[in-house]
RNA sequence: GUGUUGACUAG
């Protein structure tokens, strides 16, 4: 079963569902019994491609056997519903797994908050994650980001930097994937300077910056058609040994081919393909 | 020994 489920991860990982699931039908006919790993990892690669209906219908299946669903199985269900902007169902979900004895844990809170956030039902994410502490799970920084990540986007950077600081009270250290969601934050309400500072802060604290915390600034710049200051942040990015992605790129060449500097950006795709970065 | 949650560009 182990070697099994190892295959079918791995052809779900590369979203080849068809292989996966010949692989599944295949361990069956050999009389290999899928355990729950086998269905967890089988619905949560159809539920990557947003085919929940799928997901279910191995639940199903898994139900009328002798396999009983664990709380990883639900949990996938969960986050694949709020990611198909179904975070009523999810929420409707939520309740009956609660009802049917399953103890949700700290990750069910996460995956519905998240959905919230992504929804910008902030209220609704707050009253989760208020929940969620009387439950007595502690919010991690998935918890802390998600919120964060919200307020940010709906422009509330105030509300944003509370978050942080109750993160902070909590004893959650903030990671390289808060702090570019902060500091996409402070890019999107146009303010560079403070961007700049928590990049010297995370270094600092030794957080590693990675190209989304750069893109987020290089993004910004082009938007105030300031690509020469962005290529500027390009040598910056290399003297902390963070490779530029194939997002950095394009922002960079769109933010170029905007001001009609039509020379430059040919010469930054064309470093792009010397690093070995495929265009999309 | 295997499975589930948080971030960037353009479309």
């Amino acid at each position: 079963t182990y070697c099994y489920n190892a295959v079918i991860y791995g052809f779900c990982c590369n979203n080849e569902l068809y292989e996966a699931t010949r692989v599944f039908l295949e361990m069956k006919s050999y009389g290999v019994s899928p355990d729950v790993y086998s269905y967890s990892i089988l619905i949560d690669g159809f539920c990557k491609k947003k085919d929940v209906m799928r997901g279910f219908d191995f639940l199903e299946e898994m139900e009328m056997g002798n396999t009983r669903p664990g709380l990883v199985i639900y949990n996938i269900l969960l986050d694949s519903l709020c990611n198909c902007r179904e975070v009523e169902l999810a929420l409707k979900l939520f309740h009956e797994i609660k009802a049917s004895g399953y103890k949700l844990d700290r990750i069910s809170y996460n995956i519905l908050i998240d959905g919230f956030c992504k929804q910008g039902d902030m209220d609704s994410a707050l009253r989760h994650f208020k929940e969620m502490i009387k439950m007595n799970f502690d919010p991690d920084v998935f918890t802390f980001t998600s919120l964060i990540h919200g307020y940010c986007k709906m422009g509330c950077l105030e509300k944003a930097l509370e978050i942080i600081e109750l993160a902070l009270g909590q004893g959650v250290s903030l990671d390289t994937v808060s702090c570019s969601v902060i500091i996409e934050g402070f890019c999107k309400e146009e303010c560079i300077e403070e961007a700049l500072m928590l990049m010297d802060e995370m270094r600092d604290l030794g957080i590693i910056p990675n190209s989304f915390s750069y893109n987020a600034i290089i993004n910004r710049l082009c938007k105030e058609w300031k690509s020469g200051k962005a290529l500027e942040v390009f040598p910056l990015m290399l003297k902390r040994s963070v490779a530029p992605s194939i997002v950095t790129y394009n922002t960079l060449i769109d933010g170029f081919a905007k001001e009609l500097n039509l020379k430059q950006a040919y010469k930054i795709y064309a470093g792009m393909l010397k690093h070995g970065i495929t265009p999309d």
